[in-house]
DNA sequence: AAACAATTTAATCATTTGATTAAAAATGAA
DNA sequence: TTCATTTTTAATCAAATGATTAAATTGTTT
């Protein structure tokens, strides 16, 4: 009991910095290609600190991913069950708050997919997905929105892709454009502002070709 | 001379034995996740004998992705580079090519992608992109034609990144589509082929967006 | 068949890497 | 201060892994 609390005086900022260390190194590398030894030169903390206070790689691994399938569904969640807005203000919101989210942590969606691709089951298995995409509240509008005529019917996984594709993606490749097409940073960020405005009409013009 | 007659012979099965089982593995696990063993287990040959043809593992993973590449870029330049067809056609074929190129081949995306974020300078390098994308005959008919109010004027990189994560994206999350809505391979091959008909169509809505 | 070259195998190395341990240092309580 | 607990360090271990070597096998040429 009194070592819990003392524990943490200091432990607080310790395990912080691995965690912080992990975070940075895993996003960057993925879970394969980053040794413990990248995470405690990272943080400037001894090696063995990151087994005394985590156990494993694998484990501060598991950390890491759980905060950060969190951190990339929450705002998904929020936005598609709000039952009080419309469908377009919906994508708006979603569009608004992905882009900001991923100026901040360009990363995190590269570090989820290409780990995905390794174990798709344990992954999913940490987050509830399905509460979050198909039965949605915004799934639910979809549906309504093709019966009473507004738009197109199509899968809603159509619009899925289409809006993750549109959003996601140039995070993914921007590694690439950077180096390609000579695109800087501030450049990149530019353009991803302007799709802010622009991914929610190409949205509306989607949903209306028939 | 008659050294390399000689041992072509043979050689060609086992070394082709060897880089059908690296290509498999490494699209599905990266450079750091695979380890020589089970590039030998999946073909079946002796672990030595990796070295004995290609040296290095890191030299077999430059061999694969050198060719994976070219693989996922020769449809786009061919696309992109006809001197003949108008805009909307380039599209309709890019996109035909691609979704059937990626459901014969739906590992090469988030492999090239998960590489290219560890070490982007090295793996452009390898291929000439700048003239398959921005010196491409696509580039300039799209100016062309913003020039002649045909379209609406933004940058031509917009429609690059949407094509791409409206083609690409959904194969890179088709993991989890899997995992978290139970859609089955062939449920998941039945909506990329729709989407060979819809995503042109797409497109032509998004460029007269105002 | 004999000799030579190419291919394959089994055994082994050396390095990397995740993890542990024992001792030292720091911190807080009495 | 003194003692106990927590935190940190340096050294080391054991397993994994990329690579090599020497010997055995197979195939080709004469």
């Amino acid at each position: 009991m009194s070592t819990k609390s003392i524990k943490s005086k200091n432990d607080f900022s310790t395990e912080e910095k691995i965690k912080n260390a992990a975070r940075i190194v895993f996003h960057k590398k993925g879970f394969a290609a980053t040794r413990t030894r990248d995470i405690s030169e990272e943080s400037g903390i001894n090696l063995a600190l990151l087994n005394y206070y985590f156990r494993s790689k694998e484990n501060l691994f598991n950390i890491i991913m759980l905060e950060s399938l969190q951190g990339f569904f929450q705002s998904m969640s929020s936005a598609f069950n709000d039952e009080t807005s419309s469908l377009e203000n919906k994508i708006e919101i979603l569009v608004n708050n992905y882009i900001d989210l991923l100026i901040e942590n360009p990363d995190i969606p590269i570090f989820i997919l290409s780990e995905l691709r390794t174990n798709p089951k344990e992954l999913i298995s940490k987050i509830d997905i399905k509460k979050v995409l198909l039965k949605s509240y915004f799934f639910k509008q979809f549906q309504s929105y093709v019966k009473a005529g507004k738009i197109t019917p199509i899968h809603p996984m159509h619009i899925m892709m289409n809006l993750a594709g549109m959003i996601v993606f140039p995070f993914i490749m921007s590694p690439g454009l950077k180096e390609i097409g000579g695109i800087k940073q501030d450049e990149f960020n530019k353009l991803m502002l302007q799709r802010k405005a622009m991914i929610p009409k190409w949205i509306q013009a989607i949903i209306k070709v028939k």
